[in-house]
Order: C-alpha cells, then structure tokens, then sequence
DNA sequence: ATGGCTGCTTTGAGCAGA
C-alpha cells in the first residue's frame, strides 16, 4: 500500500493539481487536509473519475479532511468523523479501515500564536488525539496517522531553529505534545531512512521561502510499530509547490510492504 | 525590525493560515 498525505490549501483551487499528481502517482490512499469545503461541494465527481473513492467531512471556509481510496480496493469502514470526547466544530479529523489498517487523518490546529487561546486550544486537541490513540492502538495492530501537524518535531525540521525557537510550530509544549505520540510506539515513517538535508513540507508564500528553502517539516505520517516494520519509502514531492498557485504545503507518501 | 502571500468571504477589507 502506498498512502500519502497532502494539506491543498483549498480543495476547490487545487483540484487539478491533486488530479494531475494522482495520475503521476497513483497512490492507493490520499489523506487531504484543508479542502476548505462543505460536503455539497466536494468533488466527489471528479476524483471517481480520476479512479477514486472519496471520504470527507467538511464545511466552510476552514479545515476540512478528506482520504481518498483508490478505486478496485476494499470498502472503507468504521468511518469516524472527528475526534471522540472532543467537542469540537472544526473538521479536521477523519478515520476509517481499509484491508485491516487503521487510517486516520488529522489537520492538527494551528495555534496561531503561543500563548493565545488557538494555541492553548492546539495542546488540547492533541492531548485529546492521545487519549483516543492509546485506546485505538489496543483496538488495531496496524495503524497509520497522516497529515499536517503543524508541529516540527527537530531542529533539523526547521530551516532556521534559533529564528523559530520559542514559537508557535517548534514551541517545547507542542513538540512535547508531538514526543508523546511518539512514545505511544508511532514512528516517524520519514526518519526511519535517510533523507536529504533541509527536507521541508510547507514554505510560507512570502519572502520566497521555497526557492530559499526557508521551510519546516510539519506534515507527518506515523506509524504503528507493526506497519513501521512493513515501510520500505517515505519521501517528500516538493514538485508541486514548484508549480504556478501552489499549494503551501508539500505532499508526503509511504509505501509498506 | 517589519512584513512580505494566499484563499476566503453574502465583493471587499479583514480574517486566518503557518
């Protein structure tokens, strides 16, 4: 299975960037983030079209997840939409079972600025996303979690950790709050190889950080001890951001064996 | 040091993102 993991910035704009990208990469799963779309709108149409089957939860202006299957593969299950025992009108997680594999798709809050109540609301959220995967780890051996954490875990995932120490994205809380998954056996598919040096997936619009490589490696795709040993690749696609309209981020793929 | 771009919004200045 190959999955990967791809926050669009607005499903509606990027349509034909992510239809492009899955005819070059036939993925057999996609976890979007940000498709900023209520569910009437979702281009369910087109992604059939292009070979794959859509599930999403949505709504307007904001957030918004999607994990597209690709066609011929089993049915999803036990679809759930946003995170249990967490009162929250954010869409920005999705879950669903796939040939005995948990997928789960997250677009961790922002947290805006440390200190503020987004942020505050951010270690909520993720401590709440603990709780729930401590529990679903017992409930499936195999288990994936992809998407944009808006967390860089190291200093090598940052272009300039002395700049960015301190602040939201990098702050010790949220990195603390990302180690914790970590600690409940999830790997880091992306450092389980060795990857090039200043491997990023989001650079901001301004200052023209992507051709400065002014970037973080906040997109993530965890998996359980079980599916880590079955991982053979995880890479970064910086080629759609090299595009016209790009979206901000990068998309992320795992294949396992 | 500051802000720098983009997408969205009962269309147009202000917000949120990261």
């Amino acid at each position: 299975m190959i999955l990967a993991t791809w926050n669009v910035n607005s499903l509606k704009v990027r349509l034909p960037h992510v239809l492009d990208w899955l005819s070059q990469h036939p993925v057999d799963v996609m976890c979007l983030q940000e498709t900023k779309l209520i569910d009437d709108r979702f281009p369910e149409n087109e992604l059939r079209d292009a070979g794959y089957h859509s599930v999403f939860v949505g709504q307007k202006t904001y957030n918004g997840v999607a994990i597209l299957v690709r066609a011929g593969l089993s049915k999803p299950e036990d679809v759930q939409i946003n995170l249990p025992g967490f009162d929250d009108e954010s869409r920005r997680f999705l879950a669903l079972t796939l040939d005995g594999v948990r997928i789960v798709c997250v677009y961790v809050p922002n947290g805006q600025a440390v200190g503020t109540d987004k942020y505050a609301y951010k270690l909520r959220w993720l401590a709440a996303c603990h709780e729930w995967l401590k529990a679903e780890l017992r409930r499936h051996e195999q288990l994936v979690i992809a998407g944009d954490y808006n967390i860089a875990p190291e200093e090598r995932d940052v272009h300039d950790p002395k700049l960015w120490e301190g602040q939201v994205m990098f702050s010790e809380p949220e990195r603390a709050a990302l180690r914790r998954l970590f600690d409940l056996g999830l790997k880091d598919a992306f450092r389980l190889f060795e990857q090039p040096e200043r491997s990023y997936t989001w650079w901001d619009y301004r200052m023209l950080a992507f051709r400065r490589k002014m970037g973080l490696r906040i997109d993530h795709i965890l998996l359980s001890t079980a599916l880590a040993g079955k991982c053979t690749a995880c890479l970064i696609d910086i080629e759609p951001r090299k595009r016209e309209q790009p979206s901000d981020h990068a998309p992320v793929l795992a294949t396992l064996s």
